[in-house]
DNA sequence: GAGACGTGGGG
DNA sequence: TCCCCAAGTCT
């Protein structure tokens, strides 16, 4: 679950970590969600973090702690889709399950020079086909093996041992396979954000809740979206974030606006950050209130999520952005 | 079945 | 800098 749609060079770091805190399916039911999406920080599509911390818990009340080798109860956990039921029974068990991940996707499609729309859809026979009898993980692990260094993105074919078979090398089209997919829309996006400190050096996190996004994560107090035009400059957009987070804590604290701009310097530091298809420009202030602003901001606490002044920020599972500033404020001390 | 969901490395 | 995309799943 840890290697979907992610490289295994990078999931083999957080992989050996996660081991030494979770050897079991029960160390996980155990624990708790934030431990559990703190050891995920940075691997992204967080989701994937709460499913395995869902599943481990069926596993450990239900199966005892052990995955069953029955398609259908792996296949009802949360988070395993066509690909991991198959790498479980193919690669676990060793059951005739060939999986298809973009990797045997792209061996394929070059193999026998396919050009279908659902490429997934039309592999699937293929390697289900060719599949030996009683060698799934054998099998499952070189077609994968063989995708990631040598069949790659611009195909290594002095390498490959599948060449004489190789319809897409007969034609010369092997770059030309497999066909591009469409390409999405980058929307670009500004965002800002204030870092809050008490007068005894504790940082005022939020919480996400209810949000498709990064939800459950903490993130320092501002907004995500600012309505804005992407042909404006970067001062122009750093006066945009300023304006815009001043009225954020103006009506979220109910403080004036005017001692906002005595009291908040307009020095900001800007972090950019790719998420989906999105291209995130965001400005981090800074704001070391006095005890009295302080119980102010106590007082009104109000809207998205649950508030905490902490020391312990790196404890708390962040947006990748909002890591980068924390790190980038506590070099600036 | 299309769109949403993260992040960082490589070309 | 910009684009592509990775051991996919869910809605």
């Amino acid at each position: 679950m840890m290697l979907q749609q992610t490289q295994m060079e990078r999931g083999v770091r957080y992989f050996n970590r996660w081991m030494q805190e979770f050897p079991t399916p029960d160390s996980i039911a155990e624990s708790s969600l934030e431990k559990v999406l703190q050891l995920w920080e940075g691997l992204g599509y967080y989701s994937r973090a709460r499913n395995i911390y869902a599943s481990a818990k069926i596993i450990s009340n239900t199966y005892n702690g052990k995955i069953p080798c029955d398609e259908a109860k792996i296949r009802s956990l949360a988070g395993i889709g066509e690909y991991t039921l198959s790498a479980i029974m193919g690669i676990a068990f060793e059951k005739d399950y060939a999986v298809v991940d973009a990797n045997v996707e792209r061996v394929f499609a070059r193999l026998f020079n396919c050009t279908d729309k659902n490429l997934k859809k039309a592999v699937k026979p293929l390697a289900q086909e060719l599949l030996p009898h009683g060698k799934a993980r054998t099998y499952n692990q070189a077609l994968m093996e063989l995708g990631a260094l040598v069949c790659k993105k611009i195909p290594q074919c002095a390498n490959c041992p599948l060449v004489p078979y190789c319809e897409s090398k007969k034609l010369n089209l092997e770059r030309e396979r497999p066909v591009p997919k469409a390409k999405k829309e980058i929307i670009p996006v500004l965002a800002s954000f204030c870092i809050i400190t008490n007068s005894n050096n504790e940082e005022l996190l939020r919480q996400r809740t209810n949000q498709k996004l990064w939800n459950t994560l903490w993130e320092y107090f501002g907004i995500d979206t600012i309505i804005f035009d992407n042909a404006s400059s970067a001062e122009e957009k750093q006066n945009v974030a300023r304006q815009s987070i001043l009225i954020e804590i103006s009506e979220t604290f109910k403080i004036p606006k005017a001692i906002l701009e005595e009291n908040i310097s307009d020095n900001a530091f800007c972090v950019t950050s790719n998420y989906t298809n999105h291209k995130l420009t965001a400005y981090f202030f800074s704001w070391h209130v006095t005890e009295e602003f302080e119980q102010i901001i106590n007082k009104n606490i109000s809207g998205t999520g649950p508030y905490v002044w902490t020391k312990n920020t790196e404890q708390s599972a962040m947006p990748s952005h909002h890591r980068k500033a924390h790190q980038n404020h506590k070099e600036k001390g």
